[in-house]
DNA sequence: ACGCATTTGTTCGTATGTATT
DNA sequence: TAATACATACGAACAAATGCG
């Protein structure tokens, strides 16, 4: 598709909205929604790239096209190009590298172990966390777990129970909920058998990429079970931490409810 | 100051490395520490305008030169200096209005009156708190309390208890400690007479501006008296945020320790 | 109410630097 | 060493928002 018709666009007509009209078009049928009609071309590049991620056109690790091949495939400069990039990698769905070239973000590499978790020791370097999987069973989604994940009520959900434990130590109680359709085959066993984060597993299996998430803390009390799952006592002030992941298009893909338990760790977080 | 005293730069040379000599010279001096000696142009640039926001050269609320002025300043491009105030603005220290300037990012108008509270209510739109000053003393700092603060043991501190309340309901008691020397005449009856945000008061009347911060959250039981102000049973569980606020130079000015009631509110945070 | 000047925002083009293969 | 790809830097032009006369 060209985006620019108008060949006399580069020298004459430097106006976003003088050739917005065909690629608004095409962005208002995207799966992410109606865009704005008219908005800078670099915006409409970035809606072009997000919808080729969304496709799987490129897949996580892989690289995108060069800015060049971009830029002439889009008909626009490649410093157009690379503003689009730019968002995008700003919003963490791409890594820019130097002299290697441009690619989709991977939850397969990233140094951090866990990007998504916040907890941090106390004393010493980042968390090693060992993994325990206590439960996996299919079941039909409650009404509030259908409401997070945008679901109607009683659909095939996942749920999921786990610990992490610091060597001998429990930390974190996770629950979670995914929809059943999008994780077709996942099982206890799957999960048995899976070493590394679980996002990495929803990416590399399941072709659920993980790309932002909400999440809602609280302080809470442990319950009896909480309790004796997490070796504390009945009662116990624990931080509850209710997490939405969103794919790409903002659609929720996992809901997740962390119990920390917060004496020799934190949740460390930056405000900017 | 010159950045490129080389004449023949703009058409000759395009290297950041040729122009950096003098540059980098200027900015070991600068009290963010030592920089490294080579840097792109408009790293040089943004460090430069950092220089010049913690000397207080522009306030906040003002603008800064316009970007052509500071290029023909700096003797560079106004692409250039574009680029250094992109990275300035994503930190949010500087604030762009299309057709009006560049402004010094302020606490003054922030449309969220609370850019730093993530406590958000569970129905409902965004807080509405009251402030109720529970203490204000001058006194010397414990070990705890001067380490955090990058301070002598000893040195004096301002000590503030404070309650945050959602109409009837205690939801925040918050403490907190600033260096004294930073803070020479704040008392209680400064603080009743204050409507509106601390750290707008803090940047108005003391010219200190957080612009970071850095908390650290976990759950925790109530004490007696921390039950009795926030009207909770002794030994519910609490959220307790503790805080490191920082203005330019990475040097804290603030550390506060919140306990936030999460039974009708919760801490709002977005991954990504 | 209108036009003009100013300032940031967008887009293009070109050249050079730096990192990787 | 050469080719490729991203990174930096310059310049130019026009668009859009704002404020002033």
């Amino acid at each position: 598709m060209s985006l620019a018709q108008n060949p006399g666009m580069a020298e004459t007509a430097h106006s976003p909205r003088a050739d917005a009209g065909p690629l608004a078009r095409a962005e208002g049928a995207a799966a992410t929604g109606p865009l704005p009609a008219f908005a800078p071309l670099y915006q409409q590049i970035k809606s072009l790239l997000l919808r080729s991620l969304q496709l799987g056109e490129w897949q996580p690790g892989q690289p995108i096209p060069s800015e060049m091949d971009l830029a002439s495939r889009f008909k626009v400069s490649q410093g157009t190009v690379r503003k689009a990039i730019d968002e995008l990698a700003a919003e963490n769905l791409l890594v820019r590298r130097q002299g290697k070239g441009t690619f989709v973000a991977t939850h397969a590499e990233e140094k951090t172990q866990y990007r998504f978790l916040r907890l941090a020791p106390d004393a010493g370097g980042p968390a090693q966390l060992q993994r325990r999987l206590l439960d996996c069973r299919r079941m039909r989604a409650t009404a509030e777990v259908a409401a997070a994940l945008q679901l109607p009520a009683g659909e095939p959900v996942v749920e999921v129970r786990r610990l992490l434990l610091d060597g001998e130590r429990p930390v974190v109680l996770d629950d979670l909920w995914l929809p059943g359709a999008a994780f077709k085959g996942l099982d206890a066993e799957t999960l048995q058998r899976w070493r590394g984060p679980l996002y990495r597993l929803f990416e590399s299996e399941y072709s659920v990429r993980m790309i932002r998430a909400e999440e809602q803390i609280r302080a809470v009390a442990a319950s009896a079970e909480e309790a004796a799952l997490l070796q504390v006592a009945p009662g116990a002030a624990l931080l509850s931490v209710e997490r939405r992941s969103f794919t790409y298009g903002d659609r929720p893909v996992e809901l997740r409810r962390g119990l920390y338990q917060t004496d020799r760790h934190h949740y460390r977080n930056v405000l900017s």
